[in-house]
DNA sequence: CTGAAAGCGCTTACAG
DNA sequence: CTGAAAGCGCTTACAG
């Protein structure tokens, strides 16, 4: 409630009480060994009946550091991404460390109010879910950064995330030895990275097999919405592919359900992928033939190989690998035979 | 990187560039108005000059603040709890606080390591998701606490969510007015009080109908795999009703997922209702009868409330009600003729 | 409107 | 193994 008017324990009150100094309570509380075992035990008793916590701010100022890592993700209710930020967490409660968490809605002037947390040392590194940073280069210099899932191509940043290439290549060419050739990419966003490796994944495979006539990628995004209008677009243009490579799970689910309401079915009519496995992916019906990334491992790697960064004093950048997973299910098939 | 071998510029490198104090340095930054313009825009000059920032930590402990709130919520990747996070964001983001995170896997342990932030500095106040405390009742007096939507029935705690009891009456109202009378109610997890308090909600409606022979409550729970389970055991037991109402929308998509996968149809077999409007709702097929819960504004009203309580110097706890609604769509219709 | 000085609560060389 | 003392970087009465 508000205002107490007691007022919190501090280290001398400990030390009094235990009849030792405060640099004592300090080493018997953070540095056990360095304290014999009956004065440790004086201490100790002293905190528990004044009921002391060390003051954090305290702490942090003497030793110059948070014990605290910085998150940003565009959207924190989206759970693409607060899947990964549990991977984190595990990583942090580990170490003892906490989670700053900033949303930035996609916005620049947001994420670069949300870095100077990192330069008033109210944390210690970040991780950027966000693929934007907004912040010179000679400034990053100084900082801990990792991005995740989208990369910043910014030199002495790390990254974690998954072979989009790769992946779309994977889920393109399993469409083509179904038997499709007439296969459509709705892309991501424009101007974001993952859209434009995706994209390349499905142009890649698609020359790669002999199918550059059929190349074709239009413009979508990554929710629902986007998926239902490339859809709408492609109905109205009236050259219906027998495949459609969606940029992740959100876009496949409008474009299925865009095709269900114009009376076509899924996967018979016209299959349709997505890209990430969201919880959603398996339950919808029908069920989404995706490619899986395993989020909270991304998380994990992510959070250790910042911690690698915040204790050694001079590393290169590191780019990490996860590896993902082909996973088929209902919304693809092969194409009917008159298609 | 890591080390930085620069020192980062402290409020008396700015006031030596700008040639004042550093108490005229922080009143500049502060409290602009207590400080000539001239006088401003020498210190305005050589911070940039600088490139100061503050240090956090000194201030937090100048102040005995942290402008930083804590939530806890039992599963972050959770979209019924992150979209509550991003309501909380908004708020404390306007009010320039900063938002620590901690998940507790529901674990009473990790609940009570969490809560320790608050008691060293860490954070100024808590927004319980959870619905668990792990705190002897003499230690919260001191500490500013919100509960949303698990309701923890301690003294002194405030609290913003829904009327769980008066929706889930409605509900099952909207089951009866169709003309069902044998409904069976798939409750939440022992021991939790939403789980109790929809389940009252449940047999009052049942009750106040006349239809206290038709009450039952089977035990679920609030994930898919209970909602399966529950339905399983219902159709081992070969009583069942016409209509299901459920804990909350994932309990309702296990159930329906069971049930088509014995041959039944939602909702011509069997109606099945949610509770949350969690964002699959309206996707799933058949698209789920739910109660909407508008859970950003829960977010927003429980940190306002918590604002409200750090500045007034005590405050009786309070109880926000955020109103739901009644969402109707295919899950649910008149039963068969012949039930 | 501005400055000198105290002090927030820790930790950590340094000395013993 | 322990203590005295300096100092981390701010803010804020107090005085002028």
């Amino acid at each position: 409630m508000g205002v107490s008017a007691k007022k919190r324990p501090t280290i001398s009150d400990v030390a009094k009480l235990a009849k030792v100094s405060t640099a004592t309570v300090s080493r018997a509380l953070q540095t056990p060994d360095l304290v014999s075992q009956s004065t440790r035990d004086q201490v100790l008793d002293a905190v528990k009946r004044t009921n002391y916590r060390i003051n954090s701010a305290a702490k942090m100022l003497r030793q110059n550091r948070a014990a605290t890592l910085l998150v940003l993700l565009p959207d924190i209710a989206n759970p693409f991404f607060s899947e990964i930020l549990s991977g984190i967490e595990d990583i942090a409660t580990e170490r003892d460390h906490t989670i700053l968490i900033g949303n930035t809605n996609g916005e620049e002037a947001r994420t670069h109010d949300l870095l100077d947390l990192l330069q008033c040392g109210r944390a210690d590194g970040a991780l950027l879910l966000n693929g934007a940073l907004a912040l010179p280069p000679d400034e990053v210099e100084a900082l801990a950064l990792i991005s995740i899932s989208a990369e910043i191509p910014v030199a002495n940043i790390s990254h974690v995330g998954i072979d989009n290439v790769g992946a779309l290549q994977e889920i393109t060419n399993h469409l083509i030895s179904l038997g499709h050739r007439n296969i459509v990419h709705i892309c991501g966003p424009a101007g974001n990275i993952l859209s434009s490796q995706r994209r390349t994944g499905y142009e890649q495979a698609m020359l790669d097999s002999g199918l550059g006539e059929y190349n074709r990628t239009i413009s979508g995004g990554f929710t629902v919405q986007d998926g239902k209008a490339a859809v709408g677009e492609l109905l109205k243009s009236g050259d219906l592919p027998t495949a459609l490579v969606c940029a992740n799970d959100d876009a496949a689910i409008g474009a299925i359900l865009e095709l269900k309401q114009n009376g076509l079915s899924v996967p018979q009519d016209v299959s349709v992928s997505g890209f990430d496995d969201v919880p959603i992916a398996s339950l919808f019906s029908p069920a989404i033939t995706t490619i899986r990334q395993r989020r909270k491992e991304i998380g994990q790697q992510a959070a250790r190989l910042l911690f690698e960064e915040l204790s050694a004093s001079a590393m290169k950048p590191q780019k990490l690998m996860v590896d993902h997973e082909l996973v088929l299910r209902d919304s693809t098939c092969a194409p009917r035979k008159d298609a």
